[in-house]
DNA sequence: TTTGCAATGTTATAACATATCAATCCCTGA
DNA sequence: TCAGGGATTGATATGTTATAACATTGCAAA
């Protein structure tokens, strides 16, 4: 239970509802929503912060559900693909998206110190990188954008 | 010897200007341009693509430069460090700066195929992230930009 | 000469990720 | 209802990236 997005807020409602959207989500597009997978994602939503994937397999392993590497690998792969998580790469680590429901290029701020995540809109992204893409050549994928720095708790845990 | 931001050039130059440029910005900033520090930073800008650490270190090594992992990643610390390299965290690898001289937030253009790496300038950045971090609190120290994709090169080949 | 400091050398291990193959589950159409 | 096929899981092994920890070297300032 700690920052999301940095302030607080009803953590134990969010959670709820996150993973009432996935359900829906998941049964909309005939995905299954199996134990592990709704597990894995539980996890994550109720830290609000980046986990490595054995961070999530020790809490899977502990719970009877999974103790190899595959298995916390595959769940996060499925989130991710369907975008209920997304991956940090400066972190190698795993966060829960705070929005599902919309198509979005995410930018991500993240907390060097406690590994907290707020999850920010971008409207550009497609702008000056694309046209850097279109005059080379380049066909963009997919974009990654994360900014490192200290969230307001642990700056002020400095101080 | 492959694309450097995918177009064709004087490469042989482009290495030795490169590595011109780094000499005379360490002897400004009484920094220690050491053997294994020049020749990593050779073998990077020899490539124009994304290398792994141990990519470097097996050259290294052949070269009796050094064989253990830390021998690479402090050579490649340090290059980051003072802006000769650049981390792309989406594969673990490391490239050479296109311009160390300036200070930039920069963004990658990345191919998945073939690990060639075109950088591109960024105005933005500060902008619409900017904001989401000041309205929150968070301190942004560093912003990774990356966009991955295909080379023009790969899109050709794949088709 | 001593002391300090940056860079190296060296060993070991931590942390992150995937290949492979067999077994099982679950949906769907006959 | 049951056979087939695709998706998921189980299990083992291994590959890849990164750092901790500690000893040593080399140079230069006090």
């Amino acid at each position: 239970m700690k920052a999301i997005g940095f302030e607080t807020h009803d953590h134990t409602g969010c959670v709820a509802d996150a993973m009432q959207a996935a359900e829906t989500l998941c049964a909309d597009r005939k995905l299954q929503f199996t134990p592990v997978r709704r597990r894995v994602l539980e996890i994550l939503l109720d830290q609000h912060r980046a986990l490595g994937a054995y961070d999530i397999l020790e809490t899977l392993s502990s719970e009877g559900l999974g103790s190899q590497p595959p298995v916390a690998y595959r769940a996060l792969d499925f989130l991710v693909q369907h975008g209920f998580a997304h991956r940090i790469e400066g972190l190698n680590a795993y966060t829960a998206c705070t929005r599902p429901e919309h198509d979005h290029v995410p930018a991500f701020l993240v907390c060097r110190e406690c590994r907290a995540v707020a999850e920010a809109e971008t409207e550009m992204t497609r702008g000056s990188l694309g046209e850097a893409a279109r005059s080379s050549g380049f066909t963009i994928e997919d974009v990654v954008i994360e900014a490192k720095g200290l969230c307001p708790a642990c700056a002020g845990a400095d101080a």
